[in-house]
DNA sequence: CAAATAGTGTCTCTTAGACAGTATTTG
DNA sequence: CAAATACTGTCTAAGAGACACTATTTG
């Protein structure tokens, strides 16, 4: 691992100071439209199936990125392809954890709520997917990282229309209304709405067919706004 | 340190894991009327005299939090005494040190001039104090660190009158003025900004004498907004 | 045509920003 | 009194929010 030799002040070397393990932390955040933001939540320990539940986590693997090691946490206890993982917050207490000294970095992932879904469906024993608000008595800190994970992400919607890109290619501003009001958790005017996000995207130029009422203008993201 | 033992699910131990070393590395920001806002460089190596400034940092000891590691390592670098710092980012590119596998908790603090200034003319060999925008070509991730520094100062600035509580007990407008100017890096309007912030302070009744000009109402911050 | 949904015109209220004025001190 | 600084009145432009209106479809 280490091949240059280094020497602090103290004469010590790099690799003579104990280290911590760094686990990573997540909050998979899904914009539902009847019940806001729900969190997902893996049983601690499918083993003894005691009734813990908590944020999906792991720990960090030589060689690995912070991200890497969410996305890999992502796939084994739920079985999810994630997007990409945000940084929260480093918590690091030294006695936060009776196993010994270890560091977590707190993180927030958003997904469409159809890709998450499946998954609680599936195996309801191991992935449970629960209303941000009801989400609270979970262990270590990570009630913390879900308040964490919520008000960033509102503060981004707030400010741009969808900068996580969940909606699909093209979509009417009904339907980004429903994710903006998913997120914020209450509702939003359509015609302040609308006025709001227009010009922050492109118009297809399409509208929808066969809907009842008026057909629906088209939008894309803008490619600018990344 | 590891008292319960503890299996994961492929059998190992949390102590088999292999560790990184993980170093934390602050941006010292001290606003300055004349100059704007000053982040505060360190030589690396003391003893050789190479010409390599960086911030300051220090590897995390065992039992220690993140926060108290940063204040160690202002004191024993820089001979100051800081206050809150705040995290920034975690930089964890596995080979962005080639010393070993050493993760990186980004920090910012923020200070009076008149703390650090001294510090640096004492010791101009090993402390210098340089404007952001000339802190340039720094090694590692701190030209990067810097930058979220400066953003994530001005944005807590434009929000609220000195979130930090750089000012002292009681202060005119004029000098809060002052203090903002400096963070931003521009000029404000003496009256505009006037009106977004008198109703966040508090009067204290009290006036400042012996100027020339009329004389200012002297505010204090309001206790309840932290 | 009724119902439903999409989209616009317009009014009010608030705020940022700018400018010019008044107020109160020193020398 | 002149100069300097503190503070305020007021105008304009822009924007958020609310409401009512028009537009276009299905059944």
């Amino acid at each position: 691992m280490s091949t240059t030799e280094y020497r602090d002040a103290a004469g010590r070397r790099l690799v003579d100071y104990p280290r911590p393990s760094v686990a990573v932390d997540t909050a998979v955040l899904a914009p539902d439209p009847d019940r806001g933001l729900l969190v997902l939540l893996v049983r601690r320990d499918s083993a003894t199936r005691t009734d813990a539940w908590a944020l999906p986590g792991t720990f960090l693997h030589e060689g690995e990125t912070l991200a890497d090691a969410v996305l890999r946490s992502l796939d084994q206890k739920a079985g999810l392809r994630g997007q990409a993982p945000r940084q929260l917050h480093v918590f690091d207490d030294p006695r936060r954890d009776d196993r010994g000294w270890v560091l977590s970095v707190a993180h927030v992932v958003l997904l469409p709520t159809a890709a998450v879904t499946p998954v609680a469906e599936d195996r309801p024993d191991d992935v449970q997917l629960r209303p941000v608000a009801e989400a609270v008595g979970l262990p270590f800190d990570h009630d913390d990282i879900v308040g964490m994970a919520v008000a960033r992400v509102r503060a981004a919607y707030a400010e741009r229309p969808d900068p996580e890109r969940l909606m699909p290619e093209a979509f009417t501003l009904r339907d980004l209304r429903r994710l903006h009001e998913a997120v914020a958790g209450h509702r939003l005017q359509p015609d302040v709405f609308r006025r709001q996000v227009k010009d922050q995207l492109v118009s297809t130029g399409e509208a929808t067919r066969g809907s009842v009422g008026r057909p629906a203008e088209l939008f894309r993201h803008s490619p600018s706004t990344g």
